[in-house]
DNA sequence: CAAATTTTTATTGTAGACAATATATATTTT
DNA sequence: AAAATATATATTGTCTACAATAAAAATTTG
């Protein structure tokens, strides 16, 4: 009995994050106590637990007598973001190529199986959630407690800005994508081969492909004009 | 009522913290959530959600059906510490200087004063902790939740372990303190001053202070010959 | 009729009691 | 006597019910 509460407690964390990394659940939205307990079928205590342990992990924050609130996404978020996602990214694929194990180096090939396929299957939620999940195992892979939560961070964000900007009939960003999955093999080969200066050479390539994916859309659509679309046309901003 | 409990609660976790922080409660030990509700005078439901608070910040680990444990120091956690540190100091430190209000410089220069008093007095859980609350600030001051929770573990296992080697009587680590103490007077010129490079550039001077002194502590004096680099001080890229 | 105030309602926060698991102890068996 | 098993105890995990706070609605008053 505790042991199918644990696994529904746990199972209830696991769905909630990805509610949010999937933008299911949107930012700055508030949650209701009681209906997510019920939903998940546990009491309100062990559900607050596992909003508090949420909230620790960035997933959402707590207002003093309001509840949680799925942790918002503002300018100042995005600004943020863009300082210090080069830094981490790099560091962490570094310390990944220096000290990746075999096991480890398997799970990384399996999500980027996954990864492909979502992509192929034009799934956008499966798509980023398997991204996430890439550069999550390249996290384990660097082993250090000290940078970890800063990736799990920008990880959330870089996953629902990805989320937000997804467009499946756009042919750029099919094509960047395409990009970014072959990219992803290179870093499975170079921390395979363990080599350090390249992998974090890479995951400055990677970021700046993202980067100017998500710039392309922050910029205003109307300086699109060469492109011969008719105006109306390119405002095509939809999330999903 | 509910606001003496609110407190209650706040005081619990505050009260918690400042205890990891000085090894007043040692890593690795469990602790008791029946002995610290009553001794906080809240309940057990809400005391766990403080212990799962603390676990998201990095002071605690839970453990299934173990309870909570005081995060464990081992020598990959220092290991891991030697490698962020660096990077993560400098870029916050960096990013202060830019963004710091003067709400803030006011801030450090009173934690400067309560800094500069426990060192007078000799009292090694005050400097400690104004120590923290010195760099807290200006973790404050860069103003970047996606660095901030790499810092915030930092600064908990920097704590400690300054903590740990802490020595009134040796003459050497006094003098080290003195130059601690004036660095901070400086950290405050030149983040009043805005001067970003300068003061990430002090700030890894900083730190090359206080890992000298670690490793003198760490490192047995009979073998310290030449060598004098920690592990992780190669991976230093960097910052920003 | 608009604004302020009171009342109502809904949601969060907490307490105490119960259930389940892990550890420690005692007993039994080889 | 040592090892394994069974029992007892202590601690964690959870649930239901209650208290307090915040939001919403209705009433009153200018």
């Amino acid at each position: 009995m505790s042991d199918d509460s644990r696994s529904r407690k746990a199972k209830c964390a696991e769905d909630l994050k990805r509610r949010i990394l999937t933008q299911a659940l949107e930012p700055g939205s508030y949650l209701d106590e009681t209906a997510l307990a019920e939903a998940y079928a546990i009491s309100r205590p062990p559900l607050r637990e596992v909003l508090r342990q949420l909230a620790g992990e960035g997933y959402v924050v707590l207002r003093e007598n309001r509840g949680a609130q799925v942790a918002p996404m503002t300018h100042k978020t995005l600004r943020n973001f863009f300082v210090a996602a080069p830094m981490i990214y790099a560091a962490v694929t570094r310390l990944a190529a220096a000290h990746a194990t075999p096991t480890q180096i398997m799970q990384l090939k399996d999500t980027q199986l996954l990864f492909r396929a979502a992509i192929r299957e034009g799934d956008a939620a499966e798509r980023a959630l398997m991204n996430e999940r890439f550069h999550t195992v390249i996290g384990e892979m660097a082993d250090n407690e000290f940078l970890s939560p800063s990736l799990r961070r920008l990880l959330i964000d870089h996953t629902r800005i990805g989320m937000t900007f997804y467009s499946p009939r756009n042919q750029t960003m099919a094509e960047q994508r395409a990009v970014a999955a072959d990219q992803h093999d290179q870093f499975i080969a170079l921390i395979e081969a363990g080599d350090a200066d390249q992998a974090a050479a890479l995951a400055v390539a990677h970021w700046e492909l993202s980067r100017a994916e998500i710039e392309s859309f922050v910029t205003p659509v109307s300086i699109d004009i060469s492109l011969g679309r008719a105006p109306g046309a390119t405002a095509t901003r939809g999330a999903t």
